[in-house]
DNA sequence: CCGGCGTTGTCACAGCGGTGTCATGTAAGC
DNA sequence: GCTTACATGACACCGCTGTGACAACGCCGG
């Protein structure tokens, strides 16, 4: 395990129970990771903005807004669309739990959870999250992904594109000479397991090469009938 | 959700506790997973070898070796290193669990757990592995296959292929020097109990060495008369 | 509170490419 | 030479993808 990668994450936990909190904290901190607590929707909405955790552990039942909601509503907002959730759920709550993987959440542990599984879970969820940092910028011959600043150039000319299309732009220029099929652009773009048309994924691979056409860049775009979409530098 | 590429995935089950392997196959072929079984480390190495399951599921604790172990061998064997692992583990084997995740098993359940925890896992796992399959690279004399980008080139040449043709160039290189008759052609290259005429073989291979021809690879496709075709590098 | 505005997911339709089958030509074996 | 098996070109069907339009939704700004 890269103790450099891993460690120093900051992880918020939304959870309304004081004694399980404490629980999941001590586990955490023992795992030297940093703990950030909200008890409610609005102070983890706060947090969020405040902290920029790296992971969110999020009890399925919170006061107010249920778990499913918030997922929607962080997946929605740019600041929070790429920090993956891991959901807490009791095993009371099954056919719930089943629809939690529907809702865009990375994982779910099942009360009740040991430490070590706690801590195993949010270490893989962030290993297969983490690489490719959003903040890092991504230049492909002139096309150009600044990640701190969120922003797209062709040369010197701004690119204009919509939330979505910018996380898939990213996706691919992090994953590049590699075919991947709609429903796993689905997982990684959109979020796990959201519920969403595959060709919906068509509708935004448009969209993007729309934006990126009057560059020439859209010949990095590459359809690979029968299998999905490559992003590619070299001819198709 | 495209029933087409999560059903009819084969699933080995490795498990020696009768009970455990039926309640899990019961839920398994419910969800339309197709189930396999193995009771030790022996004869799931021939059950790989023979179904090419596409995800295994294997408890931790085997007769003989480790599952621990037993993932690792299965990493190293160019066979089944692609294949994922979801590992199923007793609440008491804490510790080890948590190594779990660091062997090379991509996901675990923790017992007792329910058959929809169980599925959803499956699908999870599947959905973020399941590439166009085997993402290998496979060279002979200068015809390169790309498993990851799903291209074929000739020295620096891009080969144009549909996606038969580029299936069954996948199944010749990673099986060559070996006679295949029609009908195991179409088992592998179009799957199992597809409909369609021993003859349609013929006209992919054709198809496949008109691509191959401008670079004189279309001598690596050769005819067996009265048994079927094979792939070489000598002469025929 | 209301009404643009931008973004998103879905649909319908069109075009193209891939696929399987057939008919005919050609080579191998006896 | 005759039979059989394979090679090859043509062709019709059909599924996949590209594309424009549209409705729903949340987000401001008024």
């Amino acid at each position: 395990m890269t103790k450099l990668t891993m460690q120093h994450k900051h992880i918020l936990v939304v959870e309304d129970e004081a004694p399980i909190r404490d629980m999941i904290r001590f586990g955490l901190e023992r795992a030297e990771f940093h703990v950030h607590e909200a008890e409610d929707a609005q102070s983890a909405r706060l947090a969020i903005a405040d902290q920029r955790p790296d992971l969110i552990l999020m009890d399925w039942m919170l006061p107010g807004v249920s778990g499913a909601e918030f997922v929607r509503e962080l997946r929605r907002e740019s600041l929070s669309s790429a920090i993956p959730v891991i959901m807490v759920t009791a095993r009371v709550e099954e056919d719930d739990r089943v629809r939690g993987l529907n809702i865009g959440c990375d994982d779910y542990v099942v009360k009740p959870f040991s430490s070590s599984e706690l801590v195993a879970r949010v270490r893989a969820v962030l290993r297969r999250t983490l690489p490719g940092g959003e903040a890092e910028t991504l230049e492909v011959d002139g096309l150009r992904l600044d990640g701190a600043s969120q922003r797209v150039s062709a040369g010197d000319d701004p690119v204009r594109l919509g939330p979505t299309e910018y996380r898939l732009l990213r996706f691919f220029m992090s994953n590049p000479e590699r075919v991947y099929s709609r429903e796993q652009m689905l997982d990684r773009v959109w979020g796990q397991n959201v519920f969403v048309e595959e060709r919906t994924v068509d509708v935004h691979i448009r969209r993007l090469r729309k934006a990126l056409a009057p560059f020439g860049f859209d010949r990095f775009i590459q359809t690979v009938r029968g299998s999905g979409y490559r992003f590619s530098s070299r001819a198709g």
